[in-house]
DNA sequence: ATGGCAAAGTAGCTTTGA
């Protein structure tokens, strides 16, 4: 048996943030780490990070967005594309015989916009990217930041907004979950409220106004071995840190 | 009070985020 454990943050720019990822790199209990919100070209990722003993794959664009997965052992990618366009939003990459499937869904901005089709296109896309990925593997991690409130306790009591819970949003999730695929945070915690990103604005870190928008999702073979999942809040508590913090799930392989 | 902040690109602002 061997503990593996899966991590995912977005960082929100890795170039304001490059000296807490390899900090936590230091900590060496990660076997993966997918980062979202690089902000970065794949030319000025810091590479130097792999001086921790972690391989990278870096799927970078200028701006906005952007992937990267970190392993610590062999990995291989097996394609940045889900849908063709020219937005780094998806990276899937293999670690042994487990598949990792690093998101970083469209946020959609309002139920009226041209983003929130977008949103809603590109999940369906990866539903279907699933299903198909399905047929030749059963060990899959989906992970990163999905940018919707699965339920309502994943949301801070006053957010009376229908953006990131809407109907569609929520028939998007719930039918990549009906693949067999199973949130892990809360398959650990069944009634736990707790958030994975919080706003700038307003205090809103300090008033626990925040949202569960960063699932770590796992195929059924490999959920049957979860023992634990966590939501890192020290890195929200950093004198610089991303809208988001760190998630876990850790799973006793045999 | 969804707003107040933060980051990138770029050079005084706009766009994006969620």
């Amino acid at each position: 048996m061997s503990i593996f454990t899966v991590g995912s943050w977005n960082i929100n720019s890795i170039k304001v943030r490059t000296e807490q990822v390899k900090d936590l790199l230091r900590e060496n209990f990660l076997d993966i780490l997918a980062l979202q919100e690089l902000k970065s070209i794949n030319e000025n990722f810091p590479y130097y990070l792999r001086q921790t003993g972690y391989e990278v794959i870096v799927n970078g664009q200028k701006q906005y967005n952007g992937v990267a997965t970190l392993a610590n052992s062999s990995i291989k990618e097996l394609t940045n594309t889900l849908i063709d366009d020219n937005q780094a939003r998806f990276l899937v990459t293999t670690h042994d015989d487990i598949i990792i499937v690093n998101v970083y869904v469209p946020n959609g901005q309002s139920l009226d916009s041209d983003k929130y089709q977008y949103k809603l296109q590109w999940l369906s896309k990866l539903h279907d990217f699933l299903q198909e990925l399905q047929k030749n593997h059963s060990k899959i991690i989906v992970l990163g930041d999905f940018n919707i409130i699965k339920e309502d306790l994943d949301a801070y009591p006053e957010y009376s907004y229908e953006m990131f819970r809407s109907p569609k949003e929520r028939n998007c999730i719930n039918k990549i979950i009906e693949l067999g695929f199973v949130d892990t945070y809360r398959q650990i915690h069944k009634d736990k409220i707790e958030y994975s990103w919080w706003d700038y604005r307003s205090f809103s870190y300090p008033k626990n106004k925040g949202l569960r928008i960063d699932l770590i999702l796992a195929s059924q073979e490999l959920s049957k071995h979860l023992i634990d999942a966590k939501i890192h809040t020290k890195y929200r508590n950093h004198s610089q840190p991303s809208d988001h913090t760190l998630i876990t799930a850790s799973f006793n392989l045999p």
